[in-house]
Formats: structure tokens, C-alpha cells, sequence
DNA sequence: TTTTTCATCGAAAACGTTTTCGAAAAGCAG
DNA sequence: CTGCTTTTCGAAAACGTTTTCGATGAAAAA
């Protein structure tokens, strides 16, 4: 089964090349019956035409890259989902590229990235990243990029985010309703942007509470589960422990929880917790887990597709967009009343 | 911010295309000194050199693709992130392919694959797929195929699989042991390699048992979330319903869970449940749940360190590699002993 | 000195497409 | 029949690398 190309097909055609490449892309200049024999030919010998000479030539991809921190999460592997459907509609092929939450990993990727292997880049940048300057200067390649949730304040780039700030305030509001005198707020990265936005919403939300919480706890747990568990184990270890957590990441619900099995306190009796999450299987936990959902699957959908605008006609990219979609809170057991007189 | 290529460097140095490019990768027939500054000023103008011009000179593409059912899955995302892990090892680009479960997905995805735009395919098949002429025909033009979990039986192709007969048997024993009477098998589709193996560990294990249970009861329950419930739905309104439930896959459990929900049915006291599954909240359900878990990562790592192996050395492409990795029954909540009456 | 070897580099072909431009043939009007 | 347009096709350049092979000059051997 030897490889099929152009030079094959126009020998046995009696065609020259260029007629047969033009007649694959249906061009005008070849007449119906001819562009009929080319098909039936290259359809017969299965003919593939090979993407990277035509990338070369076209100077086109076809190709995007999707920069995450990580797949094995239910966020980041809902929103590829999401790019992919885009991305397959519009003919494009997808490169994943996980920085594992390290910048010299991401600085790396992005260097890459500058060979013009993709036409465009959907990127969530990782937990460490305080400097912009890698992707300043990807950016000034001409790159289209488009950032989601953990995004980059670089001017002119189009962003799709969730109202962080609202949801972050709305999570410690819920809390606070639920008589909750001590909130702590927990977070990999305090350098994230949703960090940023969600802690201010927390800040706020405990700020215009009547009941006034004497100080706020803010907690930064880094991004591996040694770290992780060690932080709120001592956060909740302490004589004076919260009664109320806002998990800014599932991973830190996860482990509450189990921190909580360990120090034999109960959810909600003695703690309650509300976290950011797309767990599937939230209202399946012991207790059901309150989270703020994002909407992962439309936030990978509306990247890709302000993506592929950039892509497509350039002309617009004085005007950047920034796209904020609404999370949905959702209460569960784990902020529910006071379960433990049961 | 100009592109810079072989040419500029070229010019700028003096020197000619092909000596800058034997300088770049640090051929013998150039001088050290040289060397030097051609790497120096490569640096300093931040070369990349362009990817598919490579490739189609050298006819190689440094690019693998990984062909998969579905992407929001605790089990493929698992694996992706291992064969992520390799490929970036071995300097390797990945794009992943989604059929969403549909066979002409499958099919379109293996054809546009025939055009070289990788050097070798990862694999996990749809539950719809029955035949294997596309992945045959494929496999003929000389592409490197692993296939991993959800495998094709194809001559000469590695493979990666956990021990699905001896994990079937093993988790139907202990639902006998927890002294079920009745026992269904739940899973997405009997087409799959998995599914066959997984079923007849199933009914191995209630032929051997010594109560000898009347019937054996498999229920294919299709991919979608809808004909999913329904499915279980029906099998546990029953008069006669199983006291006991054998998920191979995961969102059948999770559905379960749900049914068990608006039937009132306790678990484990009226039905007990395990599941193949690789949720990291398991044992955080209500009640937590007793799996089969396989190693996912381990999979991916080694599914793809086989391919590399393929990729490298066509050589030893007539002795095929099936690796068997082992999978773990963890007994948890949902297989417990009854708690009805607690 | 002449011949051989060695070290260093460059010219040019090749990878498989796409596209520009010109050529040939055919149709048409005058 | 002549001049013009239209239709249909092919030659060749280009995309940015890699690699083969030959050229050059200098050093070593004769």
C-alpha cells in the first residue's frame, strides 16, 4: 500500500499536476468532466493529500493549540471538550499542550509555539505564572490567542471568564446566610486572575455583612495535594477553626473533605462548605457538595469560536472582546442547616 | 516582528542555508566556532525553526494522534495525561481526536489519518465500532497503531489492557460474597472488546458460585445519558429486581445512584453496587463506592512508550506486545453489609 | 615539489502542495 | 479569413527545511 500523491494521480490521469490539484479544490478553471475523472480517481486510490506540504505552501495550519495546567480535571477536560466540537466543525485539528502548573513549562510551550506550527493558541494560564512577558512577545508574532478563566491582562486579547467576582461574592454571602461566623477562603494561587477576582468577592461580601466577621482568612494551598492537605489541616487544626470554607477549586473541597473524615468534624455541623466545582457527582457526596458551577462546556465553545474569529479576519483585533459568562450556584448538604443534633 | 527563517540567518551570518542548518544541528562538518555563532544569533533572534517544512522534508511529523470515545471522562483524562507525559518526554506532539462514541466519527477521524500527519496512532475504540476494516486498511499503509482499553483484535497490534475477565469475575464474587441473589450486569454496549471480557468474567463467576443464581442478567444500556436511565429504571422496577449491580463503566454507577434516588431504594441494603470506575471521589459518595479502578495514567504511559517503541524500530513489527496492567477492587460503602437497619 | 588527505563549507535537489501566469485551442463576431 | 474572447490546461516558482555531493583551500604525506 504505497503512499498516493498529486504526481501519482496526474500520471495516471495524463493530467498535469496542477490540473489535478486544482480540480480536488473544484476550481473554475477545470471543466465538470475533468474534475469528475480526478475525483473518481483520487476516491478510488484513497488519496490523502498531505497536510504539511499544503500547510507550507498555504501558510496555514489548520491547526490550534490549547494551553491548560491539566486534562486529569473535570473543568479543563469538559472545556477541551467543548474546543473540540468547535474545532472539528471548522475543519481544525487540536494540539494539547499541559504546563502541569509550571511556568518554565509554560515559558517553554510558548516558545514553541512561535513556529508556526498552529494558527491560533486557547490557553488557561497555570497557577505560577506572575510575568507576561512569553506571551507578550507570542502576541507580537501576530499569534491569535484567546485566554479562558485564568486569563492574561494583555491588551487586546479577547478573554472568556465567569463572573468570578459576583460568584465569589455570592458563595460567602450564601455562608453568611447559612450563620456562618468564620469563612475562610481557600485557593492554589493567590497570582490567578479568577484568584484575584473571587477573593475580592469574598472580601466584599464579608466587608457589607451586617454581622461583620472580625478578619478574613485567606488561605493559598498551592497546587499539589501534600501542600494542599497540610494547609487545611492546620486551618482547621487551630483552636479557633473556621465554621465555613469557600473552596475556590474542587481539589480543595476534596481534600476538606477529607480532612474533615480525618478530624472527625462534620459537614455540615461543624463546618459547612461551598467550593468552586464541576463534579458530576456533587449531589451524590456525603454530604452533597453546594458548589459554584461554571459553565466549562460553553466557555471552551465561546473561546474557540473568538478564536477562530481572530483567525479568520485580523482586521478586528483593535477591538478586543471579553466574553463573562454566569456560573449557577447551586446549595446542597454541605452548607445545609445544622445536621448534627440529628 | 518579523518571521525569521534559515534564509535570514543565512544572510545575516554570511554564510549559506545549508551551513546554518548543519550548524543548528550540530553537525560534524562544521566548525565549533561556527557553530557558535550561528546558535548565538539563532538565540538572539529567537529561531523556531518551521515545523512542517521539517517534516516534510524529513517525512516525519513528531506528532502522534490519540483517537478516544469521549474526553469529560475521569478514565480517558487520566490516560491522556500519561500519554501527554511521554510524548512531551520524547519531544512529541499530540492531537487528540474525539468520536463521541459514534462509529462514523471513528471513520472519518481513521481516514484523514492516512495523510501523514502523524507517525502513529493511540487508540480506544467507540462503543459502536464492530468492524475493523478502516483500522486495517490504516494499519496497511504502515502507521504504528496502539490500541488501549477498549481494544481491536487486530494481528500484530500492541495493546494495553487491564485484566477485564479476572476483574469481572472478581467483582461478581463479591457481590456473591456480600450475598447477593441476583446479580445484573450493566454496560454501555456489547460490542466492545472490554465488555465481552468484563461479561464472561460476569458469568463465570455465578456459574462457579454455589448458590448458582437462576439467571444471569446483562443489560446493554447504550452511551447517552437518557436510554441510560431508562434502562435502569426499568431493571430495578421490576418485581423480581437484582438485590446487587455490576457497572462497568462509571456513569452507569452514577446513574444508578440517581435511579436508587427517586425509587427510595437504600444502597447497599436493598442493592448493592460496584463499578468500574476511576472517580477520585468514590469513597466520598453516599455511600461511598466500592470499585474496580483501573490504572488509567499507567495505561496511557505505557500505551504510549509501546507506540514509541513501534515509531522508532519498525524492525520487530511481526512479534506484537499485549501488556496486561492489573486493576483494583476496592470494597467500600456500597457493597457493605446491609444498613437498613441502622 | 607534487600528491593525498582532511576540514569546512555551498549549490542544488528534494519533500508535496498551491498558485500565478502564460499557452493552446476553441468559439465567436466582424 | 482575421482578430478577439473564453475555456481549459500546464510549466514553473514558491513555501522552509534537510541532505547529498562536490568544491575549495590548507595541511600532511610523498
Amino acid at each position: 500500500m504505497e503512499k498516493i500523491d498529486l504526481k501519482k494521480l496526474a500520471k495516471e490521469l495524463n493530467l498535469s499536476i496542477a490540473t489535478v490539484s486544482k480540480a480536488l479544490r473544484d476550481s473554475w478553471e477545470i471543466k465538470a468532466e475533468t474534475k469528475q475523472r480526478v475525483r473518481d480517481l483520487a476516491d478510488k486510490l484513497n488519496y490523502q493529500p498531505n497536510p504539511y506540504a499544503s500547510s507550507m505552501r498555504k501558510r496555514k495550519s489548520q491547526t490550534i493549540a490549547v494551553v491548560i495546567p491539566e486534562i486529569a480535571n473535570n473543568f479543563f477536560s469538559v472545556v477541551l471538550d467543548g474546543i473540540q466540537v468547535i474545532a472539528e466543525k471548522k475543519g481544525y485539528h487540536v494540539l494539547t499542550y499541559l504546563t502541569h502548573e509550571s511556568y518554565t513549562n509554560e515559558i517553554a510551550t510558548i516558545k514553541h509555539l512561535q513556529s508556526g506550527r498552529v494558527d491560533g493558541v486557547l490557553m488557561s494560564l497555570c497557577s505560577e505564572t506572575a510575568d507576561y512577558q512569553h506571551l507578550i512577545r507570542l502576541k507580537e508574532t501576530g499569534m491569535p490567542i484567546v485566554f479562558f478563566d485564568r486569563i492574561a491582562e494583555i491588551p487586546d486579547c479577547p478573554t472568556v471568564t465567569t463572573d468570578d467576582y459576583e460568584s465569589g461574592y455570592g458563595a460567602t454571602e450564601h455562608l453568611l446566610r447559612r450563620h456562618c461566623k468564620t469563612i475562610a477562603y481557600l485557593s492554589l494561587s493567590q497570582h490567578t486572575s479568577i484568584n484575584r477576582k473571587r477573593q475580592q468577592g469574598y472580601m466584599d461580601a464579608l466587608k457589607n455583612s451586617p454581622a461583620k466577621p472580625a478578619k478574613n482568612l485567606a488561605v493559598h494551598c498551592g497546587d499539589e495535594n501534600g501542600s494542599i492537605m497540610l494547609a487545611i489541616k492546620k486551618l482547621l487544626s487551630k483552636k479557633n477553626r473556621p465554621d465555613g470554607i469557600f473552596a475556590s477549586a474542587e481539589k480543595l473541597a476534596i481534600a476538606t473533605y477529607h480532612v474533615c473524615n480525618d478530624l472527625k468534624l462534620k459537614i455540615p455541623g461543624d463546618l459547612k462548605v461551598i467550593s468552586f466545582s464541576n463534579l458530576r457527582t456533587a449531589s451524590l457526596l456525603n454530604p452533597s457538595l453546594s458548589t459554584v458551577t461554571q459553565p466549562a462546556f460553553e466557555i471552551g465553545k465561546e473561546a474557540c469560536e473568538l478564536l477562530f474569529r481572530k483567525i479568520e479576519k485580523k482586521s478586528n483585533n483593535y477591538m478586543s472582546e471579553h466574553l463573562v459568562l454566569k456560573s449557577s450556584l447551586i446549595a446542597r448538604g454541605s452548607t445545609g442547616l445544622d445536621q448534627k443534633l440529628k
